[in-house]
Formats: C-alpha cells, sequence, structure tokens
DNA sequence: AACGTAGCCAACCGCCGGGGC
DNA sequence: CGCCCCGGCGGTTGGCTACGT
C-alpha cells in the first residue's frame, strides 16, 4: 500500500500545482519518493508523478484531437491492439499500448490517448472503427529491410571517443548518402531497398551483390578485424535502449563525423546513426504485414519501442 | 427552475517488471 | 534466490459539466 496515512486525495489546488511545479524545476524529474517531501506536498509520490507527467509537464497539448491524430491513433491501436492478442499469453510481453500511441503524438500523455478512445472511439462505436473493422484484412507478403537494433559495450571505441569505424566509414564521401536518412515523406522501406542498389557501397563496405544473403554477408563482415567494437558482445547490465538514447542527442554530423554542434568526434545522432546502422544490419526477410501498416509506415519516423513490439514473437 | 442523464477527464488503484540489496 | 522499493502502466472510478426533459 502507497503510504496513506493521512496523505491528501482528489483534485488538485492551484497551489499544490505551483510547489510541484517549483520542485520539479529545482530538482528535476524522477525521484518520486522525494518529490512530496522537497514540494511539501502532502501527496502520495503517485499522484505527484501522475499530476506532473498528465497535467503540469510543459508541452502537453489539451483540447480537442486533430483528425491526423485520431488517424494515426486508430491506425496504432488496430496495429497494436492485433498485436496484443497474439501476445495474450506471452507473459512477459505487457503491452503498453497507449503510452506507445502517445509517443506517436507530441504532446499528448497516455492517459489522453486512452481517455479519448474510450470516450469518443470505444463507446461510441465510431465510424472509425467500423470502417476499419469492414476494411479487408488482406494479408500480403512484401520485403521488408528491417534495421535490428543492437547494443554496444560501454568500453566501445565510439563512447569513448576514439577514432572507430563509424568515423571510417562517415569519412568516405560515398557515405553521404548513407546519412541521408529518409524520415517522413519517404518511406525507410523503399530507401533501404533504393540504398541497397547503389553501386558505389561495394567500396565501402563490401556489400553483397544481389544474389547473395546480406545475412550471409553480415555474418562474415562482423567477423572482419575493423569490427570487432561492432560485433562486440552486449553486457546484459547494459540498457540498448539507454545507450541509444545516450546517443540521440547530438547535433548534425560533418563529413569528418564530428558534430557541428557539440563538436564531439564520433558521437553519433540519431539520424546518422541510423543510416550506420541500418547498412550492415539490414536483412531482406520475407515478413507478413497487414495493409494498415504498410500503409503508414512510411509516415513513421523509427520508434524503437514501437518496432520492438511490432517484432516481438 | 429543478431534476435526471450522459459525457468527459483527472485522479486513483492494483498490478507488474526492473533494480538494488 | 528472495525480498523490497520504485517507477510505470492499464483499468476503473468519481466528480464536474452540459444537455435534455
Amino acid at each position: 500500500m502507497e503510504g496513506s496515512f493521512g496523505v491528501r486525495k482528489g483534485a488538485w489546488t492551484e497551489e499544490e500545482d505551483i510547489l510541484l511545479k517549483q520542485c520539479i524545476q529545482k530538482y528535476g524529474e524522477g525521484k518520486w519518493h522525494l518529490v512530496p517531501v522537497s514540494a511539501g506536498l502532502n501527496r502520495c509520490r503517485k499522484s505527484c508523478r501522475l499530476r506532473w507527467l498528465n497535467y503540469l509537464k510543459p508541452n502537453i497539448k489539451r483540447g480537442n484531437f486533430a483528425a491526423d491524430e485520431v488517424d494515426l491513433m486508430l491506425r496504432l491501436h488496430k496495429l497494436l491492439g492485433n498485436r496484443q492478442v497474439s501476445l495474450a499469453n506471452n507473459n512477459n510481453s505487457k503491452h503498453r499500448i497507449w503510452s506507445l500511441i502517445a509517443g506517436r503524438l507530441p504532446g499528448r500523455t497516455a492517459n489522453d490517448v486512452k481517455n479519448y478512445w474510450n470516450t469518443h472511439l470505444l463507446r461510441k462505436g465510431s465510424s472509425h472503427i467500423t470502417k476499419l473493422k469492414e476494411k479487408p484484412q488482406d494479408m500480403v507478403k512484401v520485403n521488408v529491410i528491417k534495421p535490428q537494433p543492437r547494443t554496444f559495450s560501454k568500453n566501445l571505441t565510439w563512447l569513448s571517443g576514439k577514432p572507430a569505424i563509424v568515423g571510417s566509414f562517415q569519412k568516405k564521401e560515398d557515405m553521404r548518402d548513407i546519412s541521408q536518412t529518409p524520415m517522413k515523406s519517404e518511406s525507410r522501406i523503399n530507401w533501404g531497398e533504393s540504398f541497397q542498389r547503389k553501386e558505389d557501397m561495394r567500396d565501402i563496405s563490401q556489400t553483397p551483390t544481389q544474389s547473395e544473403s546480406r545475412i550471409n554477408w553480415w555474418e562474415s563482415f562482423q567477423k572482419k578485424e575493423d569490427m570487432r567494437d561492432i560485433s562486440q558482445t552486449p553486457m546484459q547490465s547494459e540498457s540498448r535502449i539507454n545507450w541509444w538514447e545516450s546517443l540521440s542527442n547530438c547535433g548534425e554530423l560533418d563529413e569528418r563525423a564530428t558534430c557541428t554542434q557539440c563538436g564531439r568526434l564520433n558521437e553519433v545522432p540519431k539520424e546518422t546513426f541510423w543510416a550506420e546502422e541500418i547498412v550492415p544490419e539490414a536483412k531482406v526477410v520475407g515478413d507478413t504485414l497487414d495493409e494498415d501498416v504498410l500503409n503508414f509506415w512510411g509516415d513513421l519516423s523509427f520508434d524503437m519501442d514501437l518496432w520492438e513490439v511490432l517484432n516481438a514473437e
């Protein structure tokens, strides 16, 4: 039980909001068990956290959902909802549907999305849902470039600031195409396929010819001496996601693989990292996705959590 | 004007997984 | 390995408001 002795419940007052805001501005988010004491609030940690995340946090968008937000919500819910059914027997996967959807809707919280779904879409038997239900569930066989997230150990030279394979990759003139990773206007799938056809890539990463399995190529690639850092077995205690996020705050890279914003060498920002990551890891696999996934996939910038859910067994 | 009902949404509750010990 | 604590999640509730009768 949460420490419930004498703890205030119910609606938050303006004074409480101010105290909570001041506390978080001073100490930052997290350490929620300390927040009530630090802020001088007679509230439990969960209540403080919820109030901040769902209401007080800056950039929270209020008001009605726009049509495109609703559309994306419907598609993601259909997609994740279906996946959830198939994952129901997997004890390890409790799906964060609402938070994942909210993650694709800037300024919206999981609570907002959940409330909107339960009130506007679910209860009313929305015509949107009806349309989606009526839509034929044709399954089409497609080739998908699957970027495989990887984990690297912390002593990887990228992270210690020493020159690494990324630097040598990106110094190469021919690699400029790699850094032009498509985000929204262009399908990543299409981009990956076009990328594979580039003749210039032979020289850099010794991309196999089309008749050769890219998977085999990557496995042989990993054996190369220069690649030992990259192919290093991840340490179990290290969070792949955290590592990813630690890299994602950097700015654009120039041709020398130096960040134009912070000046650090070989710190790979998210965009460019994607390109670098997708090249050795891309695997052409036969996969089955429903039509809706294909239709909106190109509109989605990549989301690690979402990708992992979609690819979960 | 008074009452009943429906809708909305902030907040609570219980559970789960991860990490530390 | 088991226990405990914490953060985080989805499901649910309850109070407020708008609307209808």
